[in-house]
RNA sequence: GUCCCCAUCGUCUAGAGGCCUAGGACACCUCCCUUUCACGGAGGCGACCCGGGUUCGAAUCCCGGUGGGGACGCCA
């Protein structure tokens, strides 16, 4: 049997980093099984839903380079499909309508709640064998429930977390359609899970306690249709924030598209999510290729992962490392402008860009760090104070005239350096420090001659005369 | 409250009864490299939630605690 997964989000917000991973996972089980990959926008909640939400989770998958088989389907596009399946289980009796109100139920659930039981539909309009029902009230639009069983037990064998097995009697009736005909969550994805072939669900474990409803509807459906089957089913353990607290939109949820905002590589990030909650041995760094073809679900921890930024760094720090020149002077570009940087016809920075891709953690780091080259340096006072001192200025000035006619390279500023340390009889340090905060305003920067090199002759010349000014 | 899930260094994890004196990675610390800061290299610190049981032997299996999380919507 092919294999069919699916990703399901609903469009009620960005895509943020559990969802990633879920559609992540999903993905490379896919690939790595030669089957194919779904993507499924859960748009049955329209006060909820957006278009805007809808990009959001497009983009995000795009830019992740999650690249989807089939879809986006909508489910308010199949609202027939669900009506013509709600009205075949009607008449197979394993669906009923529910005349109880809103306010009739929340009331219901308040006092259960109050008697400290789990609360739970009473089963007023559940049709049963020698049951009367009551009188249909004229002002009551009906939803419609689902005839769960009562008796005996749901039992999956979860593939992350094992046999998991839930009783009947802790289920109710859930509604599968609203009073005004739009059908609901777990009968939607049931249905369409169940259409499209989904072979294994991949998903968040808050869908645990969906799961035996589900199951049981599928299986009410199979007796309609003996064609239809379970699926399997694997729940993801969700990732923390930080500080172990649960990411919600209050508390540290951001869009996986921050992440691009924030400077860091795609393949970065989804290395790794790749590593939160999954392992192959001991390998930490690997192509999302190398993923595909190693990815279980046996190897899925069943626990909560707390996201670590510092491990997200140092992770990006790689692949910047190997990120080829090219593509980094377009991104670097275009996070320079942002910062109102213009690097005119200056064609260096892809030298500059590798002078520094080896020292920093973040895309934006490599550009705010490198933004003294093309603009004047901002001083950091601590290291002014501390190494243009007077005494180094004649030093400085000494320096300014041996540079002045030789030809500009690493080399030969290397030399002219030289000379002066050895004239004045000081250590390089001492004459480094302060022409490394001339040029760059700060004490720490790259090789001084091959940052002076880049500079050119006539800013390294003008600065150093400003600064001993 | 009821049901469900989870539990190894600070963090992510390896671990399928002996390979475990518990391995790797991030972070942290020390040293080396060095022209400052990084990078890189070499070391170091650091964990099996608790209590029973099964077994010759338990991080691993079972039971019970404890702690954490989730679900209980005409949301998804």
């Amino acid at each position: 049997m092919i294999v069919r997964t699916r990703f399901a989000p609903s469009p009620t917000g960005f895509l943020h980093i559990g969802g990633a991973r879920t559609a992540l996972f999903s993905w490379a089980f896919a690939k790595r099984h030669g089957g194919q990959f779904i993507l499924r926008i859960e748009d049955t909640d329209v006060a909820r839903s957006t278009p805007e939400a809808v990009q959001a989770i497009l983009d995000g998958m795009h830019w992740l380079g999650l690249d989807y088989d089939e879809g986006p389907f909508y489910q308010m596009q199949r609202m027939d499909r669900y009506k013509q399946v709600i009205q075949t289980m009607l008449d197979a009796g394993s669906a009923y309508y529910c005349y109880s109100s809103k306010d009739e139920l929340d009331a219901l659930r308040e006092q259960q709640m109050a008697n400290k039981q789990k609360p739970r539909y009473d089963g007023k309009w559940r049709p049963e064998a020698n049951k009367v029902l009551p009188a249909i009230p004229r002002d009551v639009k009906p939803a419609i429930r689902f005839k769960n069983p009562q008796v005996g037990v749901v039992v999956w064998d979860d593939l992350v977390k094992g046999r998991i097995e839930i009783a009947n009697a802790e289920l109710d009736d859930l509604i599968i359609a609203r009073a005004d005909g739009t059908p609901t969550y777990n009968f939607c994805v049931v249905v369409d899970d169940s259409d499209m072939g989904i072979t294994q669900v991949i998903r968040g474990d808050d869908h645990v306690n969906n799961t035996p409803r589900q199951i049981n509807m599928l299986m009410a459906l199979a007796e309609i249709d003996s064609a239809i089957k379970v699926p399997q089913y694997a729940h993801l353990s969700m990732i923390l924030g930080g500080d172990g607290q649960k990411l919600s939109k209050r508390h540290g949820a951001v869009s996986v598209m921050q992440y691009d905002d924030d400077g860091y590589l795609p393949e970065a990030v989804l290395n790794y999510l790749a590593r939160l909650g999954w392992s192959h041995g001991d390998d930490e760094v690997f192509s999302m290729q190398q993923f595909a073809e190693w990815f279980d679900l046996d190897h899925i921890t069943p626990s909560a992962a707390q996201f670590n930024t510092e491990k997200l760094n140092w992770i990006n720090a790689h692949y910047i490392k190997q990120a080829d020149n090219t593509s980094l002077v377009t991104d670097i570009g275009k996070r320079l402008s942002k910062l109102n940087i213009t690097i005119g016809a200056q064609g260096n920075l892809p030298a500059v860009i590798d002078l520094y891709k080896e020292r920093i953690n973040t895309l934006n780091e490599l550009a705010s760090s490198i933004a003294y080259f093309y603009q004047k340096p901002v001083f950091d006072v601590a290291a002014s104070e501390k190494h243009l001192t007077a005494d180094i200025k004649p030093v400085l000035a000494t320096l300014v005239s041996l540079l002045a006619p030789i030809d500009w390279q690493a080399e030969l500023i290397h030399q002219a350096i030289n000379e002066v340390v050895t004239q004045y009889q000081l250590k390089f340090p001492k004459v480094a420090m302060p022409l490394r905060v001339a040029l760059t305003g700060i004490a720490q920067s790259p090789s001084i001659d091959q940052v002076m090199a880049l500079l050119g002759k006539d800013e390294v010349l003008a600065r150093i005369n400003f600064a001993t000014s």
